[in-house]
DNA sequence: TCAAAAGTGTTCACCGTACACCCATGG
DNA sequence: CCATGGGTGTACGGTGAACACTTTTGA
């Protein structure tokens, strides 16, 4: 190992984003046609090449924001692909990133720019390069986090019920869940906050809504509290 | 985003591995001392640029073998760092990877030849670039590891006893562990193999010698065992 | 009045944890 | 014979899972 950086071989970093959603029924992932070569046509995940004066976080945030029109999207970052021919075009090593978006904030014309669509998890059609891969990886990452942190609110929209929570849990981790069982866990972790209003849309009698109290959350983790569903 | 590959940024990937080991009382990393600039003198973690024939994962396994001198040796992906001016010479990234050897298997020309030492977790030095906190990523993937997966053993000799195990535990955890407790647990995963042998150095009694049965464990898993300490 | 979803507690089995004494041996 | 580490079992409390009926109200 020398110290010349000149003669080490340069390559494409590309970041590929898994955006999930949910829509009160099944997990979602947001995909794209492809309308330039290669794999022209076909879906893929959503994604971009790393400039020069950003990180991989600020690209990813870049990619997602191009396609959803917001910012401060929750975030993470996954793992890195590298198979030498992954790409046919270039030699291009992709780190992949899954985000979480609320699905009815998505912006209609971004999404018709793209040629973008929801699909369910479990209809996917197949993507281009690695990216079926990088979808499982995501899936296996995402139902590990939903029960060591509370990400699932991120899914979902500001006030929502405990139906949707634990449908939204039950189409994450693909298992139907108690539903008493399941209200006294959540209750259990005190980090809710009911109001006083109710959704009238589901049923005739209405059910509460809740918010998800983040400062009471933040508070304990400082005190050593850890989220464990 | 367009299809012109060409106009996109190249960037240095490079690999740098997290070498644990453990000697029987604490969890060692194995750190190189620089011979080269930049920051010529300091401490580092082994690494070394992805060339274009190779995956990251072929690339943290060369990069072992040079300093260690075996293939095959236990390596995961851990997580890509990107900051813009992390090295000072060159915009690069670097994908870290965290390893577990045996530390009675280490190649003394080799260490020699790098300048290589083995430190405590506790009292390693601080590093240069931002190897520290790829560090503290590897610390904690590897406290999740071990309660998750087999991955002690890559830390052990292929003989060891039940006493050398919970000091390993006891050091990656960074707690003590009840005797008895953790060796109900160890033998209720049924994934060891008692030999009739004994490890004569640690007491006048002697202490029995156990291996790690892969295939046991591997049939287990095959039938939905889910490793969990 | 009935259909459809909301809301609500208890019991039991199992697991994790705390805990202390005898054994074998070499010096 | 004694000092040193090796080896062993039980009791208890807490957590996770199973489980069914009543309430509300719009149509």
């Amino acid at each position: 190992m020398l110290n010349n950086y000149n003669t080490e071989d340069k390559v494409l970093l590309a970041v590929d984003c898994i955006i999930f959603g949910f829509d009160n029924e099944e997990l979602k992932i947001l995909l794209i046609k492809r309308d330039f070569e290669p794999e022209k046509g076909k879906w893929s995940l959503m994604g971009g090449f790393l400039k020069n004066h950003e990180t991989l976080d600020n690209a990813a945030n870049r990619i997602l924001h191009h396609l959803t029109g917001f910012h401060n999207i929750y975030m993470e970052q996954l793992y890195s692909f590298s198979k030498v021919d992954r790409d046919p075009v270039d030699r291009t090593i992709s780190v992949a990133y899954y985000a979480l978006i609320n699905i009815e904030d998505h912006n209609e014309e971004l999404i018709e720019k793209y040629s973008a669509k929801w699909f369910n998890i479990s209809e996917a059609p197949s993507l281009i390069f690695d990216h079926d891969i990088m979808v499982e990886h995501a899936i296996r990452r995402l139902r590990h986090r939903t029960s060591t942190k509370p990400v699932g609110f991120e899914l979902l929209p500001e006030k929502f019920t405990m139906r949707q929570l634990q449908k939204l849990y039950e189409a994450i981790l693909d298992e139907k869940l108690d539903k008493r069982n399941f209200i006294n866990k959540i209750n259990a972790l005190d980090i809710l906050h009911k109001l006083d209003e109710k959704d009238m849309n589901s049923s005739r009698k209405g059910s509460f809504l809740y918010q998800f109290d983040k400062e009471k959350y933040d508070k304990k983790v400082l005190d050593g509290f850890t989220f464990k569903l």
